[in-house]
RNA sequence: GGAGGGGUGGCAGAGUGGUUGAUCGCGUCGGUUUCGAAAACCGAAAUGCCGGAAACGGCAUCGGGGGUUCGAAUCCCCCCCCCUCCGCCA
């Protein structure tokens, strides 16, 4: 969520911000409309607060006195709040409960103000970093950095789906298209890429192994911007329960934290989790559905970090490094992409995407997408760090694939081939493969 | 699923309708003392929102939401979480 002191500050700031991502900036508008008329009801309501809690406070004083003496006089703070020395505790009463009515109607008002505010920020997205890109569409995504070559044959190289045998009618069958239903082989090599990557994060790049539930509440998925937004993106069971299905790690690993506040020091926390990912993918019906390109339920291990402000740019390009090191023990030719403002992710501020080269398709594929979120996903979960001398402030948030196991595995198949139809193992993996061949 | 017990400040733990933002202890920070430290003593210390240049002032917060009341941490209702026992089950 943007912070709604920057948004009455720098209104212009902010809607410029928002129109590079092609967002309507009316809605900043209609936001600083309620705002201003919420803060002028706030106001009413508090100075109608402190007077009622002066008056009650004196209140209880009054009925001992009068207990001794019942001619006791009523205590100032209500003689000035009712206007005139009330007669009786039963009357002061009747004219408080009048007074604490109106603050309640008044205090009515303004929450629902209040509430149609956050309504309204919850489906704005981040403000782009200044040094993410300006684009008007994906076509203005930067290249970055190229790594590796793309293999030459002296044949033509197959798709995955020529190459082994990815068990999508099984998974049709049993569950509907776009569940693969590994058999052997490459259920083996699912599990070895997961084991794979998750080594090389715990035990080289320092992050904490985490196994974590699949199924969570809607305010989880509100915290790190999935919902309301992206409602029709998710799986979600029905009222007995109403859970959703995570559509990544991201989802549960952010709200470890939430509602808490961090010690500087403890600063970056960094874990990571291999978790199945659930993506209706409602509006991508038909796009790159061959193989196992694009699909409904797929493995991913995921890097997350909870840092402080001043560290988070770095950490932005560590974690990036974490998962392109993956692929180059893979020896997966990539790019490294930052995404231009109209394609970074909704709370994304600064984005890279790295794509591999699966020569069989002859495409790239983006495996990873590493986000820095600022304090976006932070100011929605509630999360803080804190500081002797700069207090409490929110922390900010990241997150990148580490990687997603498809389109490594069609990386791996299609890169990796011979004219004969077999697929060798890159070597690192070999050990949790088992062998080097597929 | 059934029965019971709990959720209070960084931790631990009082408080059952009226100056309680909340006793005491531990931990933390500052100071006195000391060559230095420990101990002792004194003192400080939550978060959010609104107003303000600031000092500061106001409001809110005792798991969450609603209600009763002039007034709620304290009474009532709903929900969530944790613990114990029973049942069922991978």
């Amino acid at each position: 969520m943007l912070d709604i002191k920057l948004i009455r500050e720098q209104p212009d700031t902010v809607k410029r911000g928002l129109a590079t991502r092609n967002v309507d900036t009316a809605v900043i508008d209609e936001v600083l409309k309620l705002d201003a008329n919420w803060r002028e009801l706030k106001a009413q309501e508090e100075t109608q607060q402190a007077a009622l809690n002066k008056a009650n406070k004196a209140f209880g004083p009054w009925m001992g006195a009068r207990k001794k003496d019942p001619k006791a006089p009523a205590p100032a703070e209500l003689t000035q709040l009712l206007g005139a020395a009330p007669t009786d505790p039963d009357a002061a009463k009747a004219a408080l409960g009048k007074l604490g009515e109106q603050r309640a109607d008044i205090a009515t008002l303004a929450d629902k103000l209040m509430a149609e505010i956050e309504q309204k920020l919850l489906f704005v997205p981040n403000l782009p970093a200044a040094q993410t890109p300006l684009g008007k569409s994906e076509d203005d995504n930067v290249v970055r950095k190229t790594w590796g070559d793309a293999p030459k044959f002296a044949f033509i190289p197959k798709a995955h789906w020529d190459l082994a045998d990815l068990g999508n009618e099984i998974g049709g069958r049993i569950s509907g298209s776009g569940f693969p239903f590994f058999r052997g082989r490459l259920a083996r090599l699912e599990r070895a890429l997961i084991t794979f990557f998750l080594d090389l994060h715990t035990r080289e790049h320092g992050y904490t192994e985490c196994w974590a539930p699949f199924l969570v509440r809607e305010e989880t998925l509100r915290n790190s911007g999935q919902l309301p937004k992206f409602l029709e993106e998710m799986y979600r069971t029905d009222a007995r329960d109403d859970l959703f299905l995570i559509p990544t790690a991201e989802v549960p690993l952010t709200s470890i934290h939430a509602d808490s506040i961090i010690p500087d020091e403890q600063a970056p926390i960094r874990y990571c989790a291999f978790t199945p990912c659930f993506r209706r993918e409602a509006g991508a019906a038909g796009k790159d559905t061959r193989g196992i390109l694009r699909v409904h339920q797929f493995s991913k291990v995921e890097l997350m970090v909870v840092t402080t402000p001043e560290k988070s740019e770095a950490e932005h390009e560590t974690l990036t490094r974490c998962a392109e090191r993956v692929l180059e023990l893979l020896e997966i030719p990539y790019r490294r992409l930052e995404l231009c403002t109209a394609d970074i992710g909704f709370g994304a501020a600064r984005c890279y995407d790295l794509e591999v080269w699966a020569a069989g398709v002859g495409k790239w594929l983006e495996a990873s997408s590493c986000s820095i979120f600022t304090d976006y996903q932070a100011r929605r979960a509630k999360i803080r760090v804190k500081d002797k001398e700069k207090g409490a402030r929110l922390a900010h948030t990241l997150n990148g694939s580490g990687l997603a196991c498809p389109r490594t595995m069609i990386a791996i198949l299609e890169n990796n081939q011979t004219a004969e139809g077999k697929v060798r193992i890159p070597k690192a993996l070999q050990p949790y493969y088992g062998c080097e061949w597929l």
